[in-house]
Formats: C-alpha cells, structure tokens, sequence
DNA sequence: CTAGTTTTCGAAAACGTTTACGCTATTTAT
DNA sequence: ATAAATAGCGTAAACGTTTTCGAAAACTAG
C-alpha cells in the first residue's frame, strides 16, 4: 500500500513541500486560501503524517513508555495494574499518545533507560516495580519526565493510592461494628504495606484497642493459599480474632476458604475484609466489604501529570497525588455491637 | 540526555558513517579487525540505534498492533484477552518487537489502518472484536501481514481456541459423570459461541441424550448478575438440569451464588462447570470444573505466526491454528452413576 | 610483473518531515 | 510619490539511518 507524502501533495496543489507542512501544521506564514486549499486536499488524499519521519525531526514520538514488573512476573494480567492502566492508556490517547512497553526482555538486551531511548519515548510511568532495581534508579535519575504510581522518588511527580486514609477508614468502620479483635494478614514489605501497617495501628491507637503481636502477619499479596495458611493459624489462637483484614481480595477468598473449612461462617462467626475492591470480590458470596483503590482515577491523573510534563518541561513542581479509595461495604463484616 | 550516533562513533573510530552502519549490521564488506573495533567502541559509547530514524529508511518499526476491542469496552481488564495478550507480548519482545495498541478513540480521527499506518506498524494482531466493524475490514483486507485470534477470515492466519474441542470434552466428562439432563447458559452470539453450541448439541446427540429447548440459554458474556437470573429460571424448571453449564467463569460464579441463595449446595443438589480456567475459578469453593483455555499458547502462537508472516512476505500459506483447552477437574461437578 | 579478482572502505542519495532563512509582491506609513 | 513593513511562499539543510555504487588497496593467478 502506497503512502501518501508531503510530496504529493504539494505536486498536486502545485506547492512546495515546505508551504504543504506549514499548512498542515497551522503556521501563520501561509494565504488561508491556500492553506485550506491544501487542507482539504490532504483530507481527500487519505494523508497522515509519518511518525517515523516527524519524530526523526522534532525528538518527539507522542509514546509514552510503560514500566510495570511485579515480582510474580504476572505483566498484564495483574489485576490492579490492568485497571491502572487501561484509564492510563485511555487518557494519553485522548490526547493522541500511545504507550510503548519498556519492561521488556528484549533480545537484545537494553537496559530501562536505553530501551526507552531506543523507542524515543516522551516520557515514562512507572508502576509496582522494584523500586529499588538499579535499572529503576537509572530512570529515576534521567532526564526524562517520570511519573511514579504508588511509590515516591525525590525530585519527581508520584501518584499515589491513599493506603493511609483507606487503611483509616477500614478500620474504623470495623471498629464502629463493635470489632475489637482485629488481626490484619498484610502483603510484602514495600511502601504501599508500610503505609497500611501504619495506618492500621496508629487507627487503632487512637481508639484505645491493643493489637497484639500475633494478630499481625507479614504474608504477600495475591497469595490466597498463603493467605489461607495464616488464616488457619489465627483461628488456632487461644483469643481468635473477631475480624481478619486481608492485604487484597485474592487473599481475602483464601480466607474465606479456610473459614468455611474450618465449619464456621462469615460474618456469623467471624468477619473479614479485603483491600482493592475488584470487580471479583463483588460478585462473590458474602460479598466483600473492601476498600476500592479508585484505579481509574490513579491511571487518569497519572496520565495527565505526565502530559503536562511532556509539553511545559520548565515546569518542576514536584507534586505528591493523593487519590482517596472508598469504602465497599459488603456483607462480610458483622455488626457485632 | 545526548543520544550517541552513528556521526559519534564514525568520527571516534575514524571511518565513514557508512562502514560504522555496515560494522553494525554485519554486513561482509568491513574488515574483520574494523568490525571488531567499531563494535566494541559503540558498546563502550552506550550506542543504540534510534528506531525512527531506522523505521524512516527501512520501512520495518519492530512495532506491532494489537488491536482488541470487545463490546464491553473492558479493555486490558479482560482477563481472557490479557492473558492472551500477556503471553503474545513476551513472545513478540524475545524477537526484538514491541507492541503499540491500534484500538484507539485518538483525538485526530483515524480509522484502524491509518493508525497503523501513522505508527508504521509490520504487522497486526486482532483479538476479539466486532469482527464485522467496517474498519476491522479495511485493516483485514489491507495488505498489511495480520493473524486474528477466535475467528476465521478467508485469505488470513487465524489462532483458535478450540472450543468445539473443548465443549466435547466438558460434555463427555460431565456426562462420564451420569448427568443426563444437562443445562447451557451460553454467551453473546458470536463464532466462539456458535461452536461451543454446536460441539454441544452434537456431543450430547452422539450420546443419545435429548436436550430440552429450555434447557439453553443465550445469555452474555462475563455477566454474573444475568447467569444468576438465568439460573434461577433454570432451577424453577419442572424437570431440573442436573449439571449447569456456563459461558464463563465469571458467570459460574453468579450461577453459584442463585444456586447458594436457593438454599442448594454444590455439587450436592446440582452440579455447574464453567469455561475459561481463570485464576480466580481455582481459588474459590468450590474449585470450578471448567475448560482451561491456554491463553499462553494462543498468545505464543498469535505471535509466531505474525512474526513469520512479518520476516516472509511472500509466504501465502494460510493458516488455521487450533490450540487444545483442557479440563480442569474441580469440586462442582457430582458423580451421580 | 602484469592483469584480473577480491576485499575493504567512503561518498552520496534517500526515507518524510520540520524550520531557518531569503526572496518577491503586496500593503502600510510618510 | 517613495520607503519601510509585512504577508506569502520557496530553497535548502537537517534529523540518523541504510544502501547503492564506485574507488582504492590488497591479493591471486599466470
């Protein structure tokens, strides 16, 4: 299939191709009538401009790097980052970006930084890596313009889940159903869980309930069968808990699983709640009481710093987003007031 | 950031442009001694070539469209698809190429097959769309190399899952089990629904068994409100399915909940199977009894295919690609022999 | 030692854009 | 009226590659 150029059109209308550019690009240096002349004729002409080319000059490719690796290596199929990033991908299109991939293990092997300017990104968000991965670091430290989601770098915009509100406000409505004995099964050590751990006991703190030592479980996230082991073990305990909080709604199912084993029901018996507030954990029985991490609008605000970046690179307000979650109520707390 | 070029490493090395591009790219017209010498000079440098530059002049992007739209617009949180497209991504990257999304809602208005030509894509892969859209076929009957995933075109490499295969299997085994009177709430009219309708309606002839006309369903895909209304209809049923079968996992799951809620138990009172294999039908009580489709064979094969359609233009051999499911043996299917 | 062959390299054009600059023709100011 | 400003368009260089072609140098054969 033939592509059309500058070219050709400008033999067709009998310009150069110089007049041609500047039309399209809505120069001030050119007639109207020739410019709309040549408008038009571009549009009946199917033309679109070649990427390759205009990026070659003007060191912009309107594509916009992805950086996600998660420890399980779960890629796209990561539920959380799935959602995060489809409301990313459908805000910088609106804006006519794409998203380029950069965690990749390319045959040629780039690092981060290397393949980003390999592909001639305008910038890069990065996402539930390793933060701490010198290839990261590498990124981080460029000259590119970086957003972060759930993690905060100095010098650079992150966009943040609010883990301690959300953490907050899930123990409190637990606590305002008369829960007293709280236990909390919690997900790798990254900042997102030293975030919700905080919360969690500063939340109880406050209300004057003691967590006792064995009521706290350092698991992983999406591991429901680990999720159910340390569910077993907290049903063992001499004064068992009232109320499991889980680090994510995979892991709460886990729970559920060995609750029901174990002959006894939610909530009659004891309750539970998740964390992420998937599409999952609403259409289960019990239904989940859980904190909804508003993706939609992580991937979104997310998009729109980056962007903002991208186009006015003089700005350098360094900004901290903090994107509220909400609360599920369910129907696997009981009010045990 | 400065990008090393070829300028860079010609005039460290002190030969032309040309040989430095030659030396790279291996060609047998530079000495061995000057190969080695440039080559270990532009490691050292930090080369990487710029890809718009090499996409203007060879025409080749190692870029491929992904183009997925599915009429729930769920996007990358189709589970389904992004297992697919999990696989087809890591596939495609261990060959040098990366992936662009093709299904955009872009701000400048272009057809499928003028973003790929905007992007320069070498080929396109397409999952799970209107396959009957007036733009997916201009892209299908472009001249670009393209492989469809679950459904055939004339003319085009098409990856299936086999679902006739699959519903054969699911049907022998729950028949293996004694169930006679075997209910299917099925998805939206599309092929894949077509064959797994048709697989069973054969499989269940072959065996002598009749299935009444209120027994099937045409219901939605990934709606587990609507399987769980369905369902109930189904168990109001003078005669009574034995086993229910679903679209989806998703939909088994609303299914378990209207069998839950009616005071029933699973596989006790009634036996149900879902399709897809997905994480969560594995994790949850009971575990699903389900068809796997493997994604990651599917993904892998999609990009084979592509690649080898991209890298050999003029073969013409068309093909159809049926990747096996399996059957996941859960708890929510009874033996009733 | 010459003629032919092969090896090794460089010059230059090309891919499709954008843009700085210069030129002409038209308008405005004086 | 002329001089100065401006509007409208074209020339040409540049972005970083790849590739054709030709030239020079090295080798081979006789």
């Amino acid at each position: 299939m033939y592509m059309v150029s500058l070219k050709d059109i400008a033999s067709r209308c009998k310009v150069s191709v110089a007049t041609v550019s500047k039309a399209l690009n809505d120069h001030n240096d050119v007639g109207a009538a020739t410019k709309e002349m040549i408008r038009s004729t571009a549009r009946e002409m199917g033309y679109f401009p070649n990427s390759s080319a205009r990026a070659l000059k003007t060191n912009r490719t309107y594509n916009i790097g992805v950086l996600f690796v998660d420890e399980a290596q779960s890629g796209l199929t990561h539920d959380y980052f799935a959602h995060v990033l489809d409301s990313f991908k459908k805000t910088v299109e609106a804006s006519g970006y794409d998203i380029t991939f950069i965690n990749s293990t390319h045959n040629k092997h780039m690092s981060y930084l290397e393949h980003s300017h390999y592909r001639g990104v305008d910038g890069v968000v990065i996402a539930c890596v390793d933060f701490y991965d010198p290839q990261v670091m590498e990124l981080i430290h460029s000259d590119l313009p970086v957003v972060t989601i759930d993690h905060v770098f100095d010098y650079r915009i992150a966009v943040l889940s609010d883990n301690i509100q959300g953490m907050h406000d899930l123990v409190e409505y637990v606590y305002s159903k008369g829960h007293r004995k709280i236990a909390y099964i919690a997900g790798d050590d990254t900042s997102v869980t030293k975030n919700r751990l905080g919360s969690f006991y500063r939340s109880l703190e406050k209300k004057g309930v003691e967590v006792p030592d064995e009521y706290v479980i350092q698991a992983s996230y999406r591991h429901p069968d680990m999720a159910y082991e340390h569910t077993q073990e907290l049903l063992k305990l001499p004064d068992r808990p009232t109320c499991i909080l889980y680090s994510d709604d995979y892991s709460a199912i886990g729970g559920i699983n060995a609750i029901n084993d174990a002959g006894l029901s939610i909530p009659g018996d004891i309750s539970i709640a998740g964390y992420d507030g998937s599409y999952i954990s609403q259409i289960i029985s019990p239904k989940l009481t859980t904190i909804k991490q508003d993706t939609q609008q992580i991937g979104k605000v997310a998009a729109e710093k980056l962007i903002h970046l991208i186009e006015n690179p003089k700005t350098t307000l360094i900004q901290r987003m903090l994107i509220n979650g909400s609360l599920i109520e369910g129907d696997s707390v009981a009010d045990i007031n």
